[in-house]
DNA sequence: ATAAGAATCGCAAACGTTTGCGAAAACATT
DNA sequence: AATGTTTTCGCAAACGTTTGCGATTCTTAT
């Protein structure tokens, strides 16, 4: 058990615990003789200082928090790594946890993070979380929250963004230069702030145009109802021309579908998805998406957390610009 | 910024700072009165236990650490999804730190987690780690770790694995079931002891066995490598009757091969894959694979690293069973 | 009433750091 | 030689907890 302190190696040296403090962090007060000296000893002795005893004096974990309702989802894990890595590279330590979407254990969570002081936090909301009343604490031990993703309407608040309007406006369009009108457009959960921004975005493009399209909007919440949606469809021969999937789970659903009834891509149906490009590429055409990256999100959500932790005044909400990728499927 | 602090309250109802601290742990040797009237302040002032004073002064800091190449993975992302979850239930918080396969990172990482007490650790050594020279070091500080996927050679450490052999003779059966003779089989690189583990088991299911196949083995790095091989095939009229995928990366090559090639499944060409099942899933008819899922190896790994920290001697090596789930393309 | 025993609580040290301040020693200035 | 200045270092407190041990008060039995 080797277990290296200050004390120690002050004890061998023949020094205070103060000059080997300061000498491990080249502190000017102490001579370069000295110095040399025990750092060489700290380096045979493999000392490293205890995070917790550093934490405790400093007040500064250096610890960031991140909360999501699943770790293993194609846009979550995008995120995170993109978090994981930037945490690494400015010296801070991530403390994930997740929530399947349960309100009370999105509160234990947040005590968790109250008890390890966390100095910010990056949040997605658990769906199924009506009040943002247990966030409000956080705000009285002053640790900022960064919300992403599903970010709740609140205007107080911190928040990254997709451009959700914007994807879903750019799909549209790109719906809309096909000249092709009898569009399927699957959403998800219109309980979802996300669902509520691109349904709207999407249909006040279709409104702007001239030309009038027969747009069915259906709701969805799982992979297997897209499944069931628009193989429904396809057996009572209502193809649409085009199907747009609102997010991954549901393109897969769909793809599964079309997949079955053996329909080809895009000769006699055409596909379009919001996603963050993995599952689109998985196809053969590559699916045509606007793309929502995970991982860039996860850089401007670091940018902003960095940006309350300095001090400086954060912009309450700041936006990712949406990119449209053009596969073959349309 | 509330801090709440044993202090503090032992200041407000007038006892010391020990009584505060075992009333609230419900110490016996407090009286009931004394207990509630301290925890009822407690609540009120919304007291959250220092986690860093707590872990310095017991020793004992509830972190267990977990490495990996990339968070962002289907695999790893279940095994994390799977590990978060007991730590929640256990009262353990996880730190996840990711190497992107470089060994300095993760030398690095190493030393972060010491640095932090873990108290346990699982890892997927990197594809680039040729040395483990420095999980030494983890060994001379008393921290257990579980290895797991990517697991070493050596005998003297702690892991957890796929059913590797068992899971490639499985899929070699189910290929021999189909009688089908023309086999193509993508393995990974060469150089990961799981690529020779499924290897060796996959050639040796196939020499047992009396009815003589043709089998072709090539060795692939990326998806990418996997499309062109299996694209350039088919071009070549060189059509196998079966195609095996030793991994997802290798699968969705091959898929997407196969759908470009407009090549029908399961009646013109077959498919197996080794898998956690999400991949398999997006396609139709699903793809038939033996199932090596994250998630349960997590499961396992977590209940090894229990043992470990109960001072139980663990065994030095634990599998996880293999599944063949049948989908339709054989 | 007294002593023994139980119930209830406080003291103080310890965990490993960091850091303001002051002390001693070395050096430079007149 | 006396004073001033700089270099180099140690003291001690503090961060917030936990816990062995001793001290005090309260019961109960004699």
């Amino acid at each position: 058990m080797n277990n290296t302190t200050l004390k120690k190696i002050a004890g061998i040296v023949g020094c205070s615990i103060s000059t080997v403090s300061r000498a491990l962090k080249h502190h000017p007060d102490i001579s370069v003789a000295t110095r040399e000296r025990i750092i060489e000893l700290a380096n045979t002795l493999d000392y490293e200082p205890n995070a917790f005893a550093v934490h405790l004096r400093t007040k500064h974990s250096n610890v960031i928090g991140l909360m999501v309702p699943f770790i293993s989802n194609l846009f979550y894990e995008s995120f995170i790594d993109s978090v994981e890595e930037e945490c690494r590279k400015n010296g801070f330590t991530l403390m994930i946890l997740q929530t399947a979407n349960d309100p009370k254990i999105e509160i234990e969570n947040l005590k968790l993070f109250r008890q390890n002081r966390v100095m910010g936090l990056f949040v997605c909301v658990s769906s199924n979380s009506k009040s943002l009343a247990h966030y409000e604490k956080m705000k009285d031990v002053d640790i900022p929250v960064v919300f992403f993703d599903n970010v709740p309407n609140d205007q107080e608040i911190i928040k990254v963004c997709m451009a959700d309007e914007r994807a879903a406006e750019m799909a549209a369009e790109a719906i809309q230069k096909t000249k092709k009108k009898k569009i399927l457009a699957l959403f998800g959960d219109l309980g979802l702030t996300i669902t509520q921004k691109r349904l709207k975005a999407f249909q006040e493009s279709f409104q702007k145009t001239e030309t009038k399209c027969n747009i069915d909007i259906v709701h969805i919440n799982k992979t297997e109802d897209a499944l069931k949606e628009v193989s429904n469809r396809v057996s009572k021969k209502i193809i649409p021309s085009i199907i747009f999937c609102m997010s991954d789970e549901i393109l897969i659903g769909a793809m599964k579908a079309l997949q079955s009834k053996k329909l080809t891509i895009p000769n006699q149906i055409g596909i379009i998805s919001i996603s963050n490009g993995f599952i689109p590429s998985l196809y053969y055409p590559t699916i045509t998406y606007v793309e929502t990256s995970g991982f860039k999100l996860g850089k401007l959500a670091f940018t902003q957390l960095l940006a309350c932790l300095s001090g400086s005044v954060a912009l309450t909400e700041l936006t990712l610009d949406a990119v449209l990728f053009e596969g073959g499927s349309l």
